[in-house]
DNA sequence: GATGTGATTGCATCTTGTGCAATCACCGTA
DNA sequence: TACGGTGATTGCACAAGATGCAATCACATC
């Protein structure tokens, strides 16, 4: 016999994300998140730093992976290009097979400014890994910022289109529309 | 004889500022900034939905002036140049005379990650205020949201730069080059 | 002089988050 | 088998942030 049941950070999430998808995340106390998961309010807090942050287990993985990929690809593709062409890599590894699941959470961070700003500042890290390694790669700070910022942006736009309701494309379609809007978006007239 | 001391919020503010800046965000409670501008707990948060919106009182100020701006601007111009000229309009107008002031609390929230988060959170209202005026004017919401986050990044990039200590150039001309750099950048090799 | 308004306050209470010490199944080793 | 170390979990006390509600009282208005 066990001492615990199994693989409490698990536990915590899947609980924290039915509450939070059920009654809002506010309404939601971190009490009733242990309460359902069995466990107790410590070990919330021994697994994760805050209450927002039981959403975000993916996104150091995410970063990791991005990164990798980037230094991985192709040396001689335009930066944006690389960058973008890293995001379409792991979102066919990452998310393709999660879209149910990535879209449920989306709603529950996109329905509270807490958590909204806690995705924001996940991007902004991501960010600023990506013009981290573009700046080793590369050059100059500013274009290797301004070219992870612009695929971000992209990024993002993809994101919002692959989880509204009815979308069929896969995440790295959109990337590419994305990108392609983004160009002749910012092209000087 | 009045009944209290005139400009509690601003009281506030200043006091708040003066102790983040001495001893850090997070080692400075809120029973301190009140002490300090003679005041309760219960007044700061009449003023202020929580600790960290004390810093950005002017925000909500900027994203009125910004969108004014875009709406009165010259309709003739492509879009993203625009944005990027209401821009300078408004930092000429709001941010050119206080430059020490806006560097000291930049400073702060670049040391304290809750208040990066909460600036992410502010520049994101002021990125979908913007598309929401695009979207009015020209038409379709993506490319208004991606014009708005290309200006928006643009932004994001001569604001770090006139922070710099040593930059000497106005935001007006930063934003002017992050502009060229942005879209040599994402120029399509 | 009576009355209403609104900024401020006090108090009770809830929630989040942290430090510290204790527990005890599990694992490797003698 | 016995023994000791490890590490995930827990309990407890407590600081700080945040909210609801009722009370105060200078000031403006009539």
């Amino acid at each position: 016999m066990p001492r615990w049941k199994p693989d409490a950070p698990e536990r915590l999430r899947t609980a924290a994300l039915e509450l939070f998808d059920a009654q809002g995340f506010e309404r939601t106390t971190v009490a009733e998140i242990v309460q359902r998961a069995e466990l107790t309010q410590r070990t919330f807090f021994n697994h994760f730093a805050d209450k927002r942050e039981v959403l975000f287990g993916l996104s150091s993985e995410l970063q990791r992976e991005i990164v990798r990929e980037i230094e991985a690809g192709d040396d001689a593709l335009p930066p944006l290009d690389a960058v973008v062409r890293a995001m379409e890599v792991v979102a066919d590894k990452m998310f393709e097979n999660r879209r149910v699941l990535m879209a449920r959470r989306y709603a529950v961070i996109a329905a509270n400014p807490e958590l909204q700003e806690r995705e924001l500042g996940k991007n902004a890290a991501l960010t600023e890994a990506i013009a981290a390694v573009l700046h080793a790669r590369c050059g100059d700070p500013e274009t290797a910022f301004l070219t992870a910022g612009a695929a971000m942006l992209a990024q993002q736009m993809a994101f919002r289109n692959w989880t509204r309701p009815g979308e069929t494309r896969t995440l790295h379609e959109l990337l590419q529309d994305a990108l392609r809007s983004l160009r002749t978006t910012v092209e000087p007239a």
